[in-house]
DNA sequence: TCACTTGGTTTGCTCTAGGATACCAGGGAT
DNA sequence: ATCCCTGGTATCCTAGAGCAAACCAAGTGA
Protein backbone atom coordinates (compact mmCIF):
# COMPACT_ATOMS: atom_id res chain seq x y z
CA UNK A 1 0.00 0.00 0.00
CA UNK A 2 2.99 2.08 0.94
CA UNK A 3 0.46 5.19 2.16
CA UNK A 4 3.24 6.19 4.64
CA UNK A 5 3.05 5.02 8.35
CA UNK A 6 6.95 5.00 8.50
CA UNK A 7 9.38 7.80 8.31
CA UNK A 8 8.65 10.96 10.48
CA UNK A 9 7.37 12.67 7.32
CA UNK A 10 4.50 14.38 9.09
CA UNK A 11 4.40 16.46 6.50
CA UNK A 12 3.92 14.81 3.67
CA UNK A 13 1.38 12.14 5.77
CA UNK A 14 -1.85 12.51 4.50
CA UNK A 15 -2.84 10.77 7.40
CA UNK A 16 -1.26 13.28 9.42
CA UNK A 17 -1.82 15.86 7.35
CA UNK A 18 -5.04 15.48 6.11
CA UNK A 19 -7.21 12.65 8.05
CA UNK A 20 -6.35 14.00 11.51
CA UNK A 21 -8.34 17.47 10.27
CA UNK A 22 -11.21 15.24 9.98
CA UNK A 23 -11.40 12.76 13.56
CA UNK A 24 -11.98 14.91 16.70
CA UNK A 25 -15.00 14.40 18.29
CA UNK A 26 -17.81 16.61 15.99
CA UNK A 27 -15.96 16.68 12.42
CA UNK A 28 -17.47 13.85 11.07
CA UNK A 29 -21.08 14.46 12.51
CA UNK A 30 -21.04 17.79 11.03
CA UNK A 31 -20.17 16.73 7.70
CA UNK A 32 -22.86 13.50 8.06
CA UNK A 33 -25.14 16.35 9.22
CA UNK A 34 -25.00 18.53 6.13
CA UNK A 35 -25.48 15.48 3.35
CA UNK A 36 -28.83 15.80 2.51
CA UNK A 37 -28.49 20.02 2.00
CA UNK A 38 -27.19 23.12 3.93
CA UNK A 39 -28.13 24.11 7.65
CA UNK A 40 -27.73 26.86 9.01
CA UNK A 41 -26.24 26.98 12.18
CA UNK A 42 -28.93 26.48 14.02
CA UNK A 43 -30.36 23.61 12.49
CA UNK A 44 -26.65 21.67 12.72
CA UNK A 45 -26.48 22.75 16.64
CA UNK A 46 -29.88 20.38 16.99
CA UNK A 47 -28.97 17.61 14.32
CA UNK A 48 -26.06 16.65 16.41
CA UNK A 49 -27.52 17.60 18.93
CA UNK A 50 -25.10 17.97 22.77
CA UNK A 51 -22.45 20.56 20.98
CA UNK A 52 -21.89 23.69 22.79
CA UNK A 53 -22.14 26.84 20.55
CA UNK A 54 -18.40 27.93 20.68
CA UNK A 55 -17.06 24.21 19.88
CA UNK A 56 -19.37 24.00 16.87
CA UNK A 57 -18.42 27.60 15.85
CA UNK A 58 -14.82 26.56 16.06
CA UNK A 59 -15.25 23.38 14.29
CA UNK A 60 -17.09 24.53 11.54
CA UNK A 61 -14.41 27.04 11.14
CA UNK A 62 -11.89 24.60 10.73
CA UNK A 63 -13.67 22.76 8.36
CA UNK A 64 -14.34 25.50 5.81
CA UNK A 65 -10.42 26.12 6.73
CA UNK A 66 -9.67 22.88 4.86
CA UNK A 67 -12.15 23.71 2.34
CA UNK A 68 -14.98 20.67 2.86
CA UNK A 69 -17.68 23.38 3.25
CA UNK A 70 -18.88 27.19 2.76
CA UNK A 71 -20.52 29.20 4.72
CA UNK A 72 -22.76 31.73 3.51
CA UNK A 73 -23.92 34.96 5.21
CA UNK A 74 -27.75 35.98 4.54
CA UNK A 75 -28.49 39.33 5.98
CA UNK A 76 -32.20 38.99 6.51
CA UNK A 77 -33.94 40.67 9.70
CA UNK A 78 -32.42 37.55 11.73
CA UNK A 79 -29.19 37.13 10.16
CA UNK A 80 -29.09 33.29 8.79
CA UNK A 81 -25.70 31.90 8.00
CA UNK A 82 -25.81 28.62 6.16
CA UNK A 83 -23.18 26.01 5.82
CA UNK A 84 -23.20 24.02 3.47
CA UNK A 85 -20.39 21.01 2.40
CA UNK A 86 -18.35 22.05 -0.67
CA UNK A 87 -17.37 19.77 -3.88
CA UNK A 88 -14.02 18.74 -1.65
CA UNK A 89 -16.41 18.05 1.11
CA UNK A 90 -18.82 15.81 -0.81
CA UNK A 91 -15.39 13.55 -1.84
CA UNK A 92 -14.65 13.39 1.61
CA UNK A 93 -18.46 12.22 2.65
CA UNK A 94 -18.36 9.62 -0.08
CA UNK A 95 -14.49 8.43 1.04
CA UNK A 96 -15.84 8.26 4.67
CA UNK A 97 -19.56 6.30 4.01
CA UNK A 98 -17.20 2.83 4.06
CA UNK A 99 -15.72 3.45 7.18
CA UNK A 100 -19.75 4.82 8.33
CA UNK A 101 -21.43 1.87 7.56
CA UNK A 102 -18.55 -0.60 8.54
CA UNK A 103 -19.49 1.16 11.77
CA UNK A 104 -22.78 0.77 11.57
CA UNK A 105 -22.83 -2.86 10.74
CA UNK A 106 -20.16 -4.01 13.20
CA UNK A 107 -21.09 -1.86 16.15
CA UNK A 108 -22.04 -4.51 18.06
CA UNK A 109 -18.86 -6.92 17.61
CA UNK A 110 -16.54 -4.15 18.70
CA UNK A 111 -18.68 -3.67 21.92
CA UNK A 112 -18.58 -7.03 22.43
CA UNK A 113 -14.91 -7.17 22.37
CA UNK A 114 -14.63 -4.56 24.67
CA UNK A 115 -16.66 -6.53 27.45
CA UNK A 116 -14.74 -9.54 26.63
CA UNK A 117 -11.73 -7.96 26.87
CA UNK A 118 -12.83 -6.02 30.20
CA UNK A 119 -13.78 -9.53 31.78
CA UNK A 120 -10.34 -11.61 31.30
CA UNK A 121 -7.11 -8.68 32.09
CA UNK A 122 -6.02 -12.54 33.65
CA UNK A 123 -2.13 -14.02 32.20
CA UNK B 1 -28.06 7.80 4.63
CA UNK B 2 -29.80 8.53 8.45
CA UNK B 3 -26.48 7.03 10.67
CA UNK B 4 -26.88 9.56 13.63
CA UNK B 5 -25.81 12.68 13.80
CA UNK B 6 -29.36 13.44 15.54
CA UNK B 7 -30.35 13.19 18.95
CA UNK B 8 -28.08 13.09 21.77
CA UNK B 9 -28.09 9.02 21.66
CA UNK B 10 -24.24 8.65 22.17
CA UNK B 11 -24.38 4.54 23.37
CA UNK B 12 -25.85 3.53 19.94
CA UNK B 13 -24.22 5.79 17.68
CA UNK B 14 -21.57 4.16 15.82
CA UNK B 15 -19.50 7.19 15.40
CA UNK B 16 -19.01 8.02 18.50
CA UNK B 17 -18.95 4.94 20.36
CA UNK B 18 -16.87 2.86 17.69
CA UNK B 19 -15.02 5.33 15.34
CA UNK B 20 -13.94 7.26 17.84
CA UNK B 21 -11.70 4.84 18.99
CA UNK B 22 -10.59 4.69 15.50
CA UNK B 23 -8.94 8.74 15.63
CA UNK B 24 -6.34 10.13 18.21
CA UNK B 25 -3.07 10.80 16.39
CA UNK B 26 -1.72 7.14 15.91
CA UNK B 27 -4.36 4.18 15.63
CA UNK B 28 -4.77 4.61 12.13
CA UNK B 29 -1.46 4.39 11.12
CA UNK B 30 -0.63 1.34 13.82
CA UNK B 31 -3.29 -0.34 11.63
CA UNK B 32 -2.12 0.47 8.22
CA UNK B 33 1.57 -0.56 9.75
CA UNK B 34 0.19 -3.94 10.21
CA UNK B 35 -1.35 -4.40 6.48
CA UNK B 36 1.20 -6.77 5.54
CA UNK B 37 1.85 -9.35 8.63
CA UNK B 38 2.45 -8.99 12.25
CA UNK B 39 5.02 -6.62 13.19
CA UNK B 40 6.81 -7.26 16.58
CA UNK B 41 6.50 -4.33 19.03
CA UNK B 42 9.86 -2.38 17.81
CA UNK B 43 8.94 -2.86 14.33
CA UNK B 44 5.65 -1.04 14.99
CA UNK B 45 7.37 1.58 16.71
CA UNK B 46 10.25 1.86 14.12
CA UNK B 47 7.76 1.69 11.27
CA UNK B 48 5.74 4.98 12.75
CA UNK B 49 8.94 6.73 13.67
CA UNK B 50 8.40 8.96 16.42
CA UNK B 51 6.12 7.50 18.98
CA UNK B 52 7.14 7.04 22.24
CA UNK B 53 6.98 3.52 24.27
CA UNK B 54 4.59 4.60 26.45
CA UNK B 55 1.70 5.94 23.67
CA UNK B 56 2.25 2.72 21.66
CA UNK B 57 1.80 0.64 24.09
CA UNK B 58 -1.34 2.52 25.38
CA UNK B 59 -2.50 2.78 22.05
CA UNK B 60 -1.74 -1.29 20.87
CA UNK B 61 -4.00 -1.73 24.35
CA UNK B 62 -6.58 -0.09 22.98
CA UNK B 63 -7.10 -1.61 19.77
CA UNK B 64 -6.60 -5.20 21.09
CA UNK B 65 -9.41 -3.80 23.44
CA UNK B 66 -11.39 -3.04 20.91
CA UNK B 67 -11.24 -6.60 19.16
CA UNK B 68 -8.73 -5.00 15.81
CA UNK B 69 -5.58 -6.51 16.80
CA UNK B 70 -4.31 -9.61 18.59
CA UNK B 71 -1.24 -9.94 20.60
CA UNK B 72 0.73 -12.98 21.39
CA UNK B 73 4.22 -13.36 23.44
CA UNK B 74 6.82 -15.83 22.26
CA UNK B 75 9.42 -16.18 25.16
CA UNK B 76 12.30 -17.07 23.21
CA UNK B 77 15.40 -15.24 24.78
CA UNK B 78 14.59 -11.87 24.23
CA UNK B 79 10.68 -12.15 24.64
CA UNK B 80 9.39 -11.33 21.50
CA UNK B 81 5.59 -9.92 21.37
CA UNK B 82 3.77 -9.28 17.90
CA UNK B 83 1.00 -7.68 16.99
CA UNK B 84 -1.78 -8.43 14.08
CA UNK B 85 -4.35 -7.67 12.70
CA UNK B 86 -7.69 -9.66 13.72
CA UNK B 87 -10.29 -10.50 11.18
CA UNK B 88 -12.19 -7.76 12.61
CA UNK B 89 -9.05 -5.22 12.28
CA UNK B 90 -8.77 -6.46 8.33
CA UNK B 91 -12.44 -5.59 7.86
CA UNK B 92 -11.51 -2.25 9.35
CA UNK B 93 -8.65 -1.76 7.62
CA UNK B 94 -10.57 -2.44 3.88
CA UNK B 95 -13.25 0.45 5.50
CA UNK B 96 -10.28 2.14 5.62
CA UNK B 97 -8.66 2.22 2.64
CA UNK B 98 -11.12 4.64 0.52
CA UNK B 99 -10.31 6.93 3.04
CA UNK B 100 -6.71 7.01 2.98
CA UNK B 101 -6.79 6.44 -0.72
CA UNK B 102 -8.72 9.93 -0.85
CA UNK B 103 -6.29 11.92 1.67
CA UNK B 104 -3.60 10.80 -0.58
CA UNK B 105 -5.26 12.53 -3.64
CA UNK B 106 -6.58 15.20 -2.63
CA UNK B 107 -3.56 16.15 0.36
CA UNK B 108 -2.63 19.16 -2.50
CA UNK B 109 -6.63 20.13 -2.59
CA UNK B 110 -6.47 20.40 1.14
CA UNK B 111 -3.55 22.24 1.83
CA UNK B 112 -4.21 24.87 -1.27
CA UNK B 113 -7.58 25.61 1.09
CA UNK B 114 -5.57 25.91 4.06
CA UNK B 115 -3.45 28.77 2.86
CA UNK B 116 -6.41 30.46 0.65
CA UNK B 117 -8.27 30.47 3.58
CA UNK B 118 -5.51 31.77 5.80
CA UNK B 119 -4.84 34.73 3.41
CA UNK B 120 -8.29 36.18 3.64
CA UNK B 121 -9.98 36.07 6.92
CA UNK B 122 -11.10 39.50 5.30
CA UNK B 123 -14.86 40.48 4.94
C1' DT C 1 -38.35 50.56 26.16
C1' DC C 2 -37.88 45.86 26.71
C1' DA C 3 -37.73 41.21 25.58
C1' DC C 4 -36.73 37.72 22.06
C1' DT C 5 -34.46 35.68 18.06
C1' DT C 6 -30.05 34.03 15.47
C1' DG C 7 -25.30 33.39 15.40
C1' DG C 8 -21.93 34.00 17.34
C1' DT C 9 -17.39 35.53 20.84
C1' DT C 10 -15.07 35.75 25.52
C1' DT C 11 -13.56 34.01 29.79
C1' DG C 12 -12.18 30.57 32.59
C1' DC C 13 -12.16 25.81 33.78
C1' DT C 14 -11.36 20.56 33.30
C1' DC C 15 -9.97 16.47 31.40
C1' DT C 16 -7.32 13.55 28.72
C1' DA C 17 -4.11 12.34 24.91
C1' DG C 18 0.28 12.66 24.33
C1' DG C 19 5.33 13.58 25.65
C1' DA C 20 9.92 13.05 28.37
C1' DT C 21 12.40 10.55 31.17
C1' DA C 22 13.58 6.98 34.12
C1' DC C 23 13.15 2.52 35.77
C1' DC C 24 12.26 -2.71 35.60
C1' DA C 25 12.49 -7.79 34.39
C1' DG C 26 14.36 -11.85 31.90
C1' DG C 27 17.90 -13.43 29.52
C1' DG C 28 22.24 -13.11 26.93
C1' DA C 29 27.05 -11.77 25.86
C1' DT C 30 31.89 -10.02 27.67
C1' DA D 1 29.87 -8.01 37.84
C1' DT D 2 28.33 -5.32 34.32
C1' DC D 3 26.22 -3.90 30.23
C1' DC D 4 23.10 -4.79 26.39
C1' DC D 5 18.75 -6.57 24.27
C1' DT D 6 13.59 -6.96 24.38
C1' DG D 7 9.06 -4.87 25.76
C1' DG D 8 7.34 -2.81 28.60
C1' DT D 9 5.59 0.29 33.35
C1' DA D 10 5.83 4.47 36.59
C1' DT D 11 5.90 9.40 37.23
C1' DC D 12 5.28 13.76 36.18
C1' DC D 13 4.18 17.44 33.00
C1' DT D 14 2.16 20.06 28.92
C1' DA D 15 -0.98 21.33 25.48
C1' DG D 16 -5.04 21.28 23.35
C1' DA D 17 -9.89 19.84 22.90
C1' DG D 18 -13.98 20.41 24.91
C1' DC D 19 -17.44 22.41 28.43
C1' DA D 20 -20.34 26.03 30.92
C1' DA D 21 -22.11 30.20 31.27
C1' DA D 22 -22.13 34.92 30.25
C1' DC D 23 -22.06 38.48 27.00
C1' DC D 24 -22.79 40.80 22.38
C1' DA D 25 -24.92 42.74 18.02
C1' DA D 26 -28.56 43.32 14.60
C1' DG D 27 -33.20 43.30 13.88
C1' DT D 28 -38.37 42.48 15.17
C1' DG D 29 -42.34 42.76 17.56
C1' DA D 30 -45.35 44.37 21.54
Amino acid sequence: MQVCADSGDTENCPIRSVLANVTGKWRMLIILALEDGPLRFGEVKRAIGDVTQRVLSENLRGLQRDGYLSRSVEPGPPVAVSYALTPLGQELLEALKPLVFWSHRRMGSVKAAREAFEQQPAE
